[in-house]
DNA sequence: TACTTTTGCATCGTGAACGATATAAATATG
DNA sequence: CATATTTATATCGTTCACGATGCAAAAGTA
C-alpha cells in the first residue's frame, strides 16, 4: 500500500503523545487535592531537589522554554508556592525559591510516585516493561534535544 | 533518602511528556511547509484512512475529548482542509470530510513517517529499540484509558 | 404519547507550550 | 571606554487540552 506509513497504528510519536497525556491524567486525583497541575508539580520536584534557582535552570531541567516557565512560575507565585526575587550577582536573573507552603507541600506529595507506580502495575500488570522503557526514552530525549528544533 | 521517590529521574511520566514534546518538535520542519500542526496532522491521518467521520469517532481514535477536537476541526475548516456537514440519520452529528486540499495533502505528507524514522535513527543510532517500545506504550494507553480520568 | 435520560457537539474559562518579539543587564569587541 | 552582541527574562499571539456547562436531538421509559 502506497500510504501504509501514514496509518496511525504505525506511529511512535502518537503513542508517546497519548501515553503522556493519559499518564498525566492519572496524576489528577493526587494533584487536584494539592491544587497544582502536573507542570507545576514538575517545577516543585526541581525546587525540592534544590531550592533557589534561576528561571533558566528550571526551564533547562524540564526541557522547556523560559517563555513557558515564566508564566507557570507567575501562577505559582500567585498561588503562594514560590517567590521570585532579583538575582544579586546577575540582576537579570530571577531566583525562584520555595515559600513555606511550597516546602510543606513536599510532605503531602511524597507518596505520589509510589501511588502512581502501584497504579500502573495494577492497571497493566507489569512494571519491568516500563522500567526498561526509561533508558530508551532518555536516549530519544537526549538525541532530540540537540536538534535544530530545540536549542 | 526519604524523598528519593520525588526525584525527577525516577519518573516515567516526565520522560513520556518530554519525549512526546520533543518528538512533536521534530515534525515541525515537515508540517510547517504544509501549514498544519501536529494535532491537525493526526486528524488528517484519521481522515485519510477513512473519510467522512463524525466528530466523536475522530476524537475517540485520537483519545481526545470532543471539546478539544471541535475547535481543532473549526480551524481546519477555516484553513480549507475539511468540511463539516450535518449528519443525515442523526442530525446531532457533524460529519467531517476532506476537501480537495485535504485529500491532496496526503501526497505531500506521505514521506513524513519515513523522514521521521530516518531522523530518529540518525540521531540515536537506533530503531529497533523504539519499535520495541510500541507494544509497551499500547499496553499503557489501553490500561489508562479505562481509568476514571478518561471514560 | 409525554417525560426523562442520554448522546453529540459546542461554548467558555484556565493553563500550558512555543514562536516571535521586546527589554534590560551583562559581556565581548573595537 | 564606547559600542555591539549576547544573555536572562518577560510579553504577546496562537493553538492545543480539558473540566464545566449548555443545548438540541435521539433514545429509553412510564
Amino acid at each position: 500500500m502506497e500510504y501504509e506509513q501514514l496509518k496511525l497504528d504505525n506511529q511512535l510519536c502518537f503513542r508517546l503523545y497519548t501515553a503522556a497525556r493519559l499518564t498525566i491524567g492519572a496524576y489528577h486525583p493526587y494533584l487536584d487535592p494539592l491544587g497544582i497541575t502536573y507542570p507545576q508539580y514538575l517545577v516543585l520536584l526541581v525546587l525540592w531537589e534544590q531550592d533557589k534557582q534561576p528561571v533558566n535552570d528550571i526551564a533547562h531541567k524540564l526541557f522547556l522554554e523560559t517563555n513557558t516557565v515564566t508564566p507557570l512560575l507567575q501562577r505559582m507565585e500567585k498561588a503562594g508556592l514560590v517567590k521570585r526575587t532579583k538575582g544579586k550577582e546577575d540582576t537579570r536573573q530571577r531566583i525562584v525559591s520555595l515559600t513555606k507552603k511550597g516546602i510543606e507541600m513536599r510532605e503531602q506529595a511524597k507518596h505520589i510516585p509510589d501511588c502512581l507506580s502501584d497504579e500502573i502495575i495494577q492497571i497493566t500488570g507489569e512494571e519491568e516493561e516500563f522500567v526498561r522503557m526509561i533508558p530508551s526514552l532518555d536516549k530519544l530525549i537526549e538525541g532530540l534535544k540537540r536538534t535544530t528544533y530545540n536549542k
